[in-house]
DNA sequence: GCGCTATTTGGACGGCCAGCCAGTTATCGA
DNA sequence: TCGATAACTGGCTGGCCGTCCAAATAGCGC
């Protein structure tokens, strides 16, 4: 079935010029004749690849999910110690902000989009749903098993450390230098770190195993057909 | 001159307008005419009054901003131990994701569309720098006074806590309801409030008087026609 | 080679919108 | 009362963009 496979090379090659100029400048302003320019293709491809525009986003959308997903979970399997995997994804998601903002400034354009877009806005909404519910299921088993603070509310604190993230991100995005990235990071991975271990804990865990698998790569599976995505930039 | 009154009228009309419609459908999908209907006024006149469509968005901007500051500004007079203050200002900027959440939507949409529109982005870009400049003096004179840790540097806290108190009111203006405002808010400001009071302090306060001005209204003054703005929404 | 289908092309169509402008009305000073 | 100017109106227009489509091309099994 090589046609198959043609299929789709052109589709993520016009996800991939698509990512490219929209980074720059934002949904509305690129237009699809300007995609075709960067993917060097003719004008009716894109229409006949994809159903609309928004289709098109969505596989967009879709490629930076996967792309935020895997340094999550790559991160994590960095180390066994469930508080220092933690950690480590912290980290690794904010230096994911320097290494390849393009996905911040997609996930930024989506979230400006999706309000007048309820199809886009359903699809950013999955996005942080299962971020927030991925980390808000590591907490749970760091309190299950006495290492963070029990006193606090998971879904809340995964709200709470997604928003101290992607908060410090968008600043960056916005103004790249204004700041110092690394104290900026090395603060805020500090201040989620400390407020997890501070407080009461569980006087003992709850489960002889630990956490065993990588945070963030338990989320639902994107329903897209970019599966098999790789990096983005 | 009552005729340049009437100017300072309309304007202020046509940027009320522009916000309500703008909160709704984000900018690049509000049009001028749908900005006049809800102005209920002729489609010449936005012409007649603002430059071009950049020149009304500066205008909305400028609005939120302001409204923003007197936020913060007014919680901070609530008490004169500076600590408690520190305290009213991060509540009452959280609370305001929820009391009017028009003004995220659109710093939102301004950060959004001012990746493409270089005059947008200054502008996005100068209203942080403000906030950040703000905040940052704040934490200066806590650390000066031994109340705040004084191992980190001031520039950075801020846009910690700054990213911290945006990034969750984005994600409250992506799905409200999908977690529990107050306890995230409560878990952030604890959050927030414990990593400054935490570590090491300066021995003894280096000056007598403490912080005696409210945070964030010393930010540079906006150039904006619309000085005398009052609340957003 | 021969049909058949997937793939690709370039352009036409229709709608939308920001900017512009000629003309009208209201307001003010003299 | 009478210019003069500010305030205001409504429509035009040129361009841009998403969608659709008829035709051309390429790759496949037979």
């Amino acid at each position: 079935m090589a046609r198959i496979n043609i299929a789709e090379i052109r589709r993520r090659q016009i996800v991939d010029a698509a990512i490219r100029v929209m980074a720059e400048k934002g949904w509305n302003e690129t237009s699809i004749d300007e995609i075709t320019r960067e993917a060097g293709v003719s004008r009716g491809l894109v229409s006949y690849h994809f159903k609309d525009k928004a289709d098109l986003l969505s596989g967009v959308l879709a490629r930076c999910q996967q792309a935020s997903m895997d340094v999550g979970a790559l991160a994590a399997r960095e180390s066994t110690d469930p508080v220092e995997r933690v950690r480590l994804v912290i980290r690794a998601t904010l230096a994911l902000t320097r290494s390849d903002p393009t996905i911040y400034e997609i996930f930024l354009h989506f979230m400006a989009s999706g309000r007048s877009n309820p199809e886009l806005g359903e699809q950013i909404r999955n996005l942080y749903r299962g971020f927030r519910g991925g980390w808000a299921r590591t907490i749970q088993d760091g309190q299950d098993n006495g290492l963070f603070r029990n006193d606090i509310d998971a879904d809340a604190a995964a709200a709470r450390d997604i928003g101290a993230m992607t908060g410090m991100a968008l600043q960056w995005l916005l103004e790249p230098g204004s700041f110092s990235f690394e104290e900026v990071a090395k603060q805020t991975e500090d201040m989620i770190m400390d407020y997890l271990l501070g407080g009461p804990k569980a006087v003992a865990p709850r489960r002889a195993v630990m956490v065993e698998s990588a945070p963030l790569d338990s989320l639902p599976a994107s329903r897209e057909r970019d599966e098999a995505a790789a990096s983005v930039s």
